[in-house]
DNA sequence: TTGAAAGCGATACCAT
DNA sequence: ATGGTATCGCTTTCAA
């Protein structure tokens, strides 16, 4: 039935280690037999059955994306596809495979012997929120190569990779700043979940900046590049941003942003329910930046039945392009997170792990820097 | 480093032919051996290689979904995790395994070479964009066990799930009907996709089963089941929809429905412009059905740029609930796609085939009937 | 440059 | 009930 290494061997009148030599285009071999036995092969419509070739091999030629099905995490589960794409983008043409495995159906104690110990492949990909403390600190004894979809306090050494989240946050109350806005207030989003705990941490780095900038708007022949420098982890483009500030801060008089955070598992409900709340503040904001789609939307909503208009009296901004960002009413300003890059980037990482070009396991990780983009939820009319 | 068989077999003190049996728990081992073997598995850490396993038994435990992550295709695209969940929930418990195949860089021809007769997987999926006629030939030559997530016409035999987009957009028209409307059109889509001429389809026939209903409002006495089931593949809820329509139709006087179809690439451009166009008809449609949500949301802005009322003026109807559906203003009426059945059917089918469970590979589909939900879209005032 | 034989880690048949 | 051994299809020394 099924043509295999024997039969071209004999075909071709060779022996199979012969064969074998030629599909792996052993330079031993004389390019007389090599066409002869190709020729045979083709012929034949012979093809190597991998799982021969990977058991004497011993390599699996097998890298796994594990999830979580029973858990509906809206970000990955939007951006699943192109995770995938990413990932297989570097492994395809490295000749590995993808296979997905659901946590939900393995169990997460026989998960490790599953897949590990049972050579089902040669590495594994997963996020945060599946893989544990211990599950991880398992791996690094087993000498496993991993890599960690964001990052796992307390695990070390640990390959990983992640949105860089927190100067996506500031990204964006950087351009809110410097659109004029001057008390923004963050929604949406769990005490605890490292995405919005990086997320905060980046809001409040930007009104640090913005702090800065007001004092300096004080100071006469102030230089924002070194205030920026000392203010902490500021890059050129919030220094830029902080410069401009200074002069709208000169002309809108005194600064006050305080910078509220109001938490709140980011749903729509939430979001109309946190938007009011922010609404009944003594010291309204004037713009805000959401958790997730979900959750701006919420908050159009409430804003357009108070009658709030958008974006003079309020500026919106929000985490994540898909889904609604571009079809809101206006059109939201927000932070497009490149996700096939994620998984590119969580390829790349681990087949250098599994090919051994990491001198030592040591932990790296890698951002992917999102990018923002601009739209009329956040075009203040010059004042 | 790694424990095997001829370990355990070494360390029970047994043949590793046994230590096979205990595995596979063959009735023939005595329960004293079995706790004995199994005792000093657990204690070794030990986990069959699955490689080894699968090449001994001639079984790959594997299938493969097959995409092209070049084609960025929209509606596969957004419900990708849904589909892989459906699938994995069926073959998961049964111990197969999912690895995701991209055609993109195997290529067409070298793709069942490489995962067919490599034996990589024991049976694939894949939608009919990527599962040409001739691959489907070649499959069925080869005997190998596939799936294809729409019908490819032209291959017998052909197993095969899909949506019933036929009936979804006749259940969309039958609703409009019934909400009042009476000449809707339909907007968005290609000729020569599978997808949308079964749209169309439905479209018609639901046009077909109106028409039915205006002329039965003439005669006195009729039977609406008898006529719908003479006017063709009526189904109970068409038909009473249908019987509802006789009695609008009744009130609401002439009816002419002219049908209108608009094909054109599924994006927001040309929503807006297919919708410009309709309003533009010496005959204006009083509603529309929308082949996806880009395209009723182009189709929507325009109607707001117009000044023509949703849903009094004009009611749209559009398929698929996501990304938009229930975000727009006002929220779209669609038909909403389980595609987690829709994987799960497309792997409870190729399990089936794998296990020979069917007598003959026979050619049979699976359709996964669409919800209809109605939002404030097509909430036509009574006239 | 080619071939023979010993793995890789399981299963499966045939003895015992 | 258990053990020995061939086998699955390919790779990989080691000789020739």
């Amino acid at each position: 039935m099924k043509v295999t290494i024997n039969d071209i061997a004999k075909a071709a009148n060779v022996a199979k280690s012969t064969v074998s030599k030629v599909l792996n285009d052993a330079p031993s071999i004389s390019e007389a037999t090599k066409a002869k036995v190709r020729a045979v092969m083709r012929e034949m419509n012979y093809e190597p059955s991998s799982l021969a070739t990977r058991l004497a091999k011993q390599k699996g030629y097998n890298v796994g994306l594990v999830i979580d099905l029973s858990r509906k995490s809206d970000f990955l589960n939007a951006s699943f596809y192109d995770i995938i794409g990413g990932v297989e983008s570097v492994i395809g043409p490295l000749d590995y495979e993808l296979t997905i495995g659901n946590i939900e159906h393995v169990g997460r104690e026989r998960f490790v012997s599953r897949f590990v110990l049972g050579r089902k492949v040669d590495g594994l990909i997963m996020d945060n929120s599946i893989l544990t403390l211990e599950l991880a600190r398992e791996l690094n004894e087993l000498n496993f190569p991993y890599i960690s979809i964001g990052e796992i306090p307390g695990v070390a050494p640990l390959c990983w990779v992640d949105i860089n989240n927190r100067r996506g946050a500031a990204m964006l109350a950087s351009h809110l700043f410097a659109r004029g806005y001057r008390n923004p207030a963050f929604i949406g989003g769990e005490r605890g979940d490292p995405m919005f705990e990086a997320r905060v941490a980046g809001f409040r780095d930007a009104l640090a900046a913005a702090e800065s900038a007001r004092d300096w708007a004080n100071e006469p022949g102030f230089k924002p590049q070194e205030r920026a420098a000392a203010a902490g982890a500021l890059r050129e483009q919030e220094i830029k941003a902080a410069a401009r500030q200074k002069e709208k801060a000169a002309e809108a008089g005194p600064f006050m942003a305080s910078g509220t955070v109001l938490p709140g598992y980011a749903n729509e409900a939430n979001g109309r329910r946190l938007m009011r709340e922010l609404l009944a503040l003594p010291s309204v904001p004037d713009a805000i930046i959401c958790m997730s789609n979900l959750v701006a939307f919420g908050a159009l909503e409430e804003l357009r039945e108070q009658g709030v208009s958008i974006p003079d009296e309020m500026g919106v901004a929000t985490f994540d392009n898909r889904p609604l960002a571009p079809f809101t009413t206006p059109p939201l300003t927000c932070l497009d997170m490149d996700t096939f890059a994620l998984g590119a980037a969580a390829g790349e990482m681990l087949m250098a792990q599994i090919n051994g070009l990491e001198t030592a396991p040591s932990g790296r990780h890698r951002w992917v820097e999102p990018e923002l983009v601009v739209r009329r939820s956040t075009e203040k009319k010059a004042t």
